[in-house]
DNA sequence: TCGACAGTTTTGAATCGTTCTAAATACCTT
DNA sequence: AAGGTATTTAGAACGATTCAAAACTGTCGA
């Protein structure tokens, strides 16, 4: 399976956070270089804790948690609720729909040309459409 | 606005318990009926909680959830997720989709027909589809 | 109708992921 | 190097949910 390379106008994480205007702190450097330099992920803020704790780079659970919702608000990660109680945070930002595998907990990009809404309601008056999710949940099938 | 009129073989409360095998207690009666004897709703266990407790039926926050879950699991109830941390059930147990209001954290049926999703990615292998969900976020609009 | 037993309910404590608070520390400008 | 603000930290606090053990209730057979 191929990752589509999006044109991105960053090469590293320092310009990255530069780009949103977050001060690069050697806690979101790190951070970030665990969350981008590896392809699309879908981590929950333990698992990043736990990463970087693998790492070798110390960072506390509050920090993981500020700046995953910086990082979210900035544009860079997506928040994505399946499971009460647990967030995971994507680093594609791209519109693109998720299969989450119950079972396991994983959740996982669905390849973008592979779901379509062809159809879509009016938003009722006064509101605006944020965002449209499609989860397609996943048991053990034969 | 009108209720869709699903044909359903229950009349009452009683006989929703029964057709599915659980004892017909006075908790499990009471909370039938505040579920299902109004039309379609979106209820959190608190919130439910709390109309039993208007309704001068004295039951258990643990009854609540224990009851709802088994609703869900006999499948008289959806269990929706939107947002982190807080579970809705919803009485509408046929193929449709939701709107989320982000700013009241309200859920809303949509209007059967006006979502399509008109192409589906292959399950991935040894998994099959268990649901999908359609979650049409809203935020304040003009 | 009466027991008896399994199924249910209850209370309160426990747990989980997450957020908050206040103090300590780091980054950046001068 | 100092100063001031942004950031990080540890630990307490929090809200929703689950758990455990004891009390209770519905049902079935005698």
């Amino acid at each position: 399976m191929r990752e589509v390379m999006t044109a991105r106008p960053f090469s590293n994480a320092l310009e990255r956070l530069r780009s949103v205007g977050l001060r690069p702190t050697r806690q979101r450097l790190a951070l970030a270089r665990l969350l981008f330099d590896r392809g699309n992920r879908h981590v929950t803020a333990e698992q990043l804790h736990g990463e970087a704790g693998d790492a070798g780079v110390r960072v506390s659970l509050a920090t993981v948690y500020n700046t995953l919702h910086q990082f979210t608000a900035a544009g860079l990660l997506n928040e994505v609720v399946v499971e009460p109680g647990r967030s995971y945070f994507d680093t594609n930002v791209d519109e693109h729909h998720h299969f989450f595998f119950e079972d396991s907990g994983r959740l996982q990009d669905i390849p973008g040309n592979t779901v379509l809404v062809s159809k879509m309601p009016e938003a009722p008056s006064g509101t605006a459409i944020r965002r449209v999710d499609v989860i397609i949940r996943l048991g053990a099938g034969k």
